[in-house]
DNA sequence: CTAGGGTTAG
């Protein structure tokens, strides 16, 4: 073949992203080998197509890839090295693995492992989680005496690490001379998969360079991580963010989108605000993802007219995108709402998940919506082929218990191809102290103690079932048994964003320093819904007090602490948001209703469970929660 | 050739 021609194949295969023009140029490659200037087969251009095929940007066509790979007489390293490959990108690592040890077996055609190979079959073996071969393996860059390379031993952290020998994968960077960033990056990707955040942070320390990876990685780990501590984490994300900056790495869309989710799970909508505006003055591109996160920042941080905004803003959106949107407007309490957007989801063509789901059925939980609930449920399998799981059960049972179908509940609790976790129980016992039923109360109760004996809202949630009825005794008996058990009742808390900066109160706080001012516009607030009607409703409280004392310790529940600090500190009829750990209390349901009234004021709480929109005297969530 | 981001019930 004339060079000219193998120049010309050459740059076009540089140019070429589909698969059709991979075609056309294997076409143009098999035409010009049959004419008359040659009837060889070029080994070199045979082996730059499969390349070419490989690394296209699209899923890669195995067929087209295998009868290309056994045009070969005798493969060399090269070729063997790039359909390991083929197998990995095409999510089959068990075919790079049988490859790489058919390839061992041609060791008498003189064809030899490379460190390319290895890498790659490392790379398989952390897929497949296959820590025998991995280590099997590993000892064959011993055998074959080779120098350490970076890409090998970067390829051996991550197959430890992946398998869960963190310490091993460690000693492997250890033992390096000069690691790189990825390797350092590898291993911190890592400690944060598997939680460990603090070593993760100890190395991130350690590293002699970070960049952008390494700092994404860290404020990615403090932002998503943190079932415990969950705020402090998502503080520590924000000041990760910061230093980053001090330390001049520029954040890209990354970046923001776990600083959003920290944003997004402390509730902090002027700080998520401030970072929409730092991407737009940036110029950072939204993204879908971006996009996504944004949408979930608003809802979550209860702006659920800004996630309305950016959902219509978004030009893509994927399952993700309309879930979210779902789930934000089921969260809100706005199920039609929320139901209606799923029908679009669905004429747009795109195909729900099962998380998709969860924001469905929550969706008619919050807003009492039965059958729509059951429909909803039914068609999961039915017309999408998604089986339910138990979390799927889950809302069926709270949807049907909040309604007071309490045996349907518990009927549902008995049929369902599960066995029951504790917060199945916990949703028919919540039904059963809204509907006042004992019976079943005392069945779930067992059920729940059994399972989750040392959960304090449980132990919180009964006293409450027995001190709406009057039996005092058994409260004494659980705060006994509760105390013997040591466990401690989690403060109830409720903040507020005020100029950025975020408030904590807890009951009967009085640790802020404009503690005085806080107390008397409480009073003052008291005083005037008291004048508008409002009666407090002592059989909230769990304690036998006298009636004097249990208004008394209603009337410092920290949502009204941070409502009255709200009042202080924020103009005249701009919304007041306050963000609380557990549920909000019926009494303080009842006040904050006047409260808006009183002060004409919208009043945005976020509870455990859903947000409440007070305004004009009533809230969005209709008295059903 | 290896490294980083978005949804998950109550």
């Amino acid at each position: 073949m004339r060079k000219g021609i193998e120049q010309r194949i050459t740059s076009l295969l540089k140019d070429t992203i589909t698969p059709k023009q991979l075609t056309q140029v294997h076409a143009f490659y098999i035409k010009t080998c049959s004419s008359s200037h040659s009837h060889k087969h070029n080994r070199f251009l045979q082996a730059k197509l499969l390349a070419t095929l490989v690394s296209l940007p699209t899923s890669i066509d195995l067929h087209y890839a295998r009868s290309l790979f056994h045009s070969f007489p005798l493969p060399d390293t090269f070729i063997w090295n790039t359909m390991i490959r083929a197998y990995l990108y095409a999510h089959n690592p068990q075919q790079s693995l049988t490859l790489y040890f058919q390839m061992l077996l041609h060791h008498h055609h003189h064809v030899s492992v490379d460190s390319f190979s290895l890498s790659l079959v490392f790379q398989a073996c952390a897929r497949l989680l296959d820590w025998e071969n991995g280590t099997k393996i590993h000892t064959h860059v011993f055998k074959l005496g080779f120098s350490p390379d970076l890409f090998v031993q970067t390829a051996l952290i991550e197959m430890y690490a992946k398998c869960g020998h963190l310490d091993c994968a460690r000693k492997v960077l250890d033992s390096m001379e000069e690691p790189d960033l990825v390797s350092y990056n590898v291993l911190l990707v890592e400690y944060i998969r598997f939680g460990e955040i603090k070593m993760a942070h100890q190395l991130f320390n350690k590293m002699p360079h970070r960049d952008l990876v390494s700092w994404n990685t860290m404020i990615h780990g403090y932002a998503s991580l943190g079932d415990v501590e969950q705020r402090q984490q998502s503080n520590e994300a924000l000041k990760l963010f910061h230093e980053m900056q001090v330390a001049n790495v520029v954040p890209d869309r990354v970046t923001m989108s776990s600083v959003l989710s920290a944003c997004a799970s402390l509730g902090a909508l002027g700080m998520g605000k401030m970072i929409h505006e730092y991407i737009e003055r940036n110029g950072i591109g939204v993204d879908m993802k971006l996009g996504t996160s944004l949408l979930d920042t608003y809802a979550k941080c209860g702006d659920i007219d800004n996630a309305l905004r950016m959902f219509e803003q978004l030009n893509h959106k994927d399952v993700f995108t309309w879930s979210v949107m779902i789930m934000g407007l089921a969260n809100h309490g706005f199920g039609e709402q929320a139901l209606l957007c799923f029908s679009k989801m669905i004429t747009e063509g795109i195909k729900p998940n099962d998380v998709t789901f969860l924001g469905l059925l929550s969706a008619c939980s919050h807003s009492g919506l039965v059958d729509k609930g059951w429909v909803c449920f039914k068609s999961m399998s039915r017309v999408y082929g998604i089986s339910p799981k138990i979390q799927h059960y889950g809302c069926m049972v709270d949807i049907l218990g909040r309604a007071g179908l309490l045996e349907e509940a518990r009927e549902l609790i008995r049929t369902m191809p599960f066995e029951p976790d504790a917060i199945v129980w916990r949703a028919l016992l919540g039904a059963c102290k809204i509907h006042k039923n004992a019976d079943l109360a005392q069945e779930a109760t067992l059920n729940l103690l059994e399972l989750e004996p040392h959960v304090d809202g449980n132990y919180v949630l009964l006293s409450n079932i027995y001190s709406q009825a009057k039996k005092w005794d058994r409260v004494v008996m659980l705060r006994r048994s509760m105390k013997c058990s040591n466990i401690q009742k989690v403060p109830g808390s409720s903040s507020i964003e005020v100029d950025n900066a975020v408030y904590e109160f807890v009951s009967g706080d009085k640790s802020h320093p404009k503690s005085l001012e806080i107390y008397e516009m409480l009073e003052e607030v008291l005083d005037r819904i008291q004048c508008a009607g409002y009666k407090p409703l002592t059989t909230s409280t769990v304690q036998d007090f006298d009636e004097q004392e249990k208004q008394n310790a209603l009337s410092t529940h920290s949502e009204k602490l941070a409502i009255a600090y709200g009042l202080l500190t924020t103009a005249p009829g701009s919304p007041i948001r306050i963000f609380k750990n557990l549920r909000v209390c019926e009494d303080c349901h009842l006040s904050i209703k006047f409260i808006s009234k009183v002060y004409k004021r919208k009043i945005i709480v976020r509870d455990r469970n859903r947000f409440h929109h007070f305004d004009g005297g009533s809230c969005s969530c209709r008295d059903y929660w």
